[in-house]
DNA sequence: GAGCATATCTTGCCGTTGACAAGATATGCG
DNA sequence: CGCATATCTTGTCAACGGCAAGATATGCTC
């Protein structure tokens, strides 16, 4: 499937998007030239062309696997508080697709594959959202709930990537994330999988004194 | 001090990065160019390159003055909560100074004057954060306040101006985010510039029942 | 106020890029 | 086998970033 490598590549579209991972971890999504793909894939200047159309094209493809990687990442932490530290890690590893997704000036950020890949990565978020139990004094109940999570854990990625927080942040993205999201849901989420049982609310100390 | 216009321009670094804003309102950041700026500023398309180096040079210093910015807009807010509210309001208001500062990859990030500019607009989060009363159980003190807050109320912002948010999220982003923010701090925050006086923590909705 | 150093801006150029057009080659389907 | 189509190449163009060399204004010294 992959090589053969005749006057056809065989798998170039594959190709160009891995390349693109590469180059964009390298030098930034800004620097992201197509002739420069072609060259890692060995194809000719005007070969990304035909796959892809034009530049925004190309990430737009970029983007839609971004978000499905993402849905997928999310999905193997089994709480709230671990999919928010899956979130920062993705946020972290892939940096190329994470800086792409949230960049959709660089993109067709309203193409309806992108709208539907998004719309999964976000659907994930919400079933662990639901299983919170209630919490005290809501105001925007479950919807609330996941707009302040997926907030304070993307804020805190980019702040991350960008390097823009205090050296006393330190430097494990994932325990600082796990610290971050416990100030925000406090007992509703702690603890849950590290135990494997929920710590009964009732005596967790984040009661005020 | 403006005019002038001879062969000298007279304010050339101040106009090339107010046409900078513009443009990257217009088309984003990653489309500018400084031949446009210069073609926007009445010079030649090399006068940039005296005053900013390069493009980095130029996105550097419009890092900086949307730094300079940011650490104003924030003084506005007396509360934590309104401050919260005039970040999300600085990035969607001010949106080319907003994604240029955390596009790392776009200018020089980690220059002397950078550093010192993003350092200011941090102090001014860190005065509000350290004027709430001290938080239940909180497990990294002040400074995982402020990481907490910065990450919620960027995140946000982030994700508002990225389009990337459901639509019940509303379309005020300043209401919007002070829900986002509530949720966080609890009666720590809540309703202080509202009544111009604190509400007393002990007899908040939030403690659990 | 004359002369010189320097800051600012212009013109001209080069290599690279994104996009397009036209042609070459491989693949699949009748 | 033969043709339609998908895939890739070669060639070209305007625009861009960056550099070099020259022109013009500004300020400083005497």
């Amino acid at each position: 499937m992959t090589g053969a490598r005749g006057y056809h590549h065989g798998d170039l579209r594959r190709a160009l998007l891995a390349a693109a991972a590469v180059a964009i971890e390298e030098s930034g999504p800004a620097a992201l030239s197509l002739r420069d793909l072609a060259r890692r894939a060995g194809v000719s200047h005007a070969a990304p062309a035909h796959h892809f159309g034009d530049k925004p094209g190309l990430l737009t493809a970029f983007a839609v696997e971004g978000f499905d990687l993402l849905a997928a990442a999310l999905q193997t932490g089994d709480s709230l508080l671990e999919m928010g530290v899956a979130y920062v890690d993705f946020a972290v590893r892939r940096r190329a697709h994470f800086e792409v997704m949230y960049s959709p000036d660089l993109y067709r950020a309203d193409a309806p594959e992108v709208v539907a890949a998004r719309g999964r990565s976000r659907a994930v978020l919400r079933s662990a959202v639901a299983d919170l139990p209630p919490g005290p004094g809501a105001v925007g109940g479950a919807a609330g709930d996941a707009l302040a999570a997926w907030s304070i854990v993307h804020g805190f990625a980019t702040l991350w990537k960008a390097g823009a927080l205090p050296d006393e942040a330190g430097d494990d993205p994932r325990e600082a994330a796990r610290v971050v999201i416990r100030r925000l849901f406090g007992s509703r989420v702690a603890d849950v999988d590290a135990r494997g049982q929920a710590a009964p609310p009732a005596r967790s100390p984040r009661t005020p004194a």
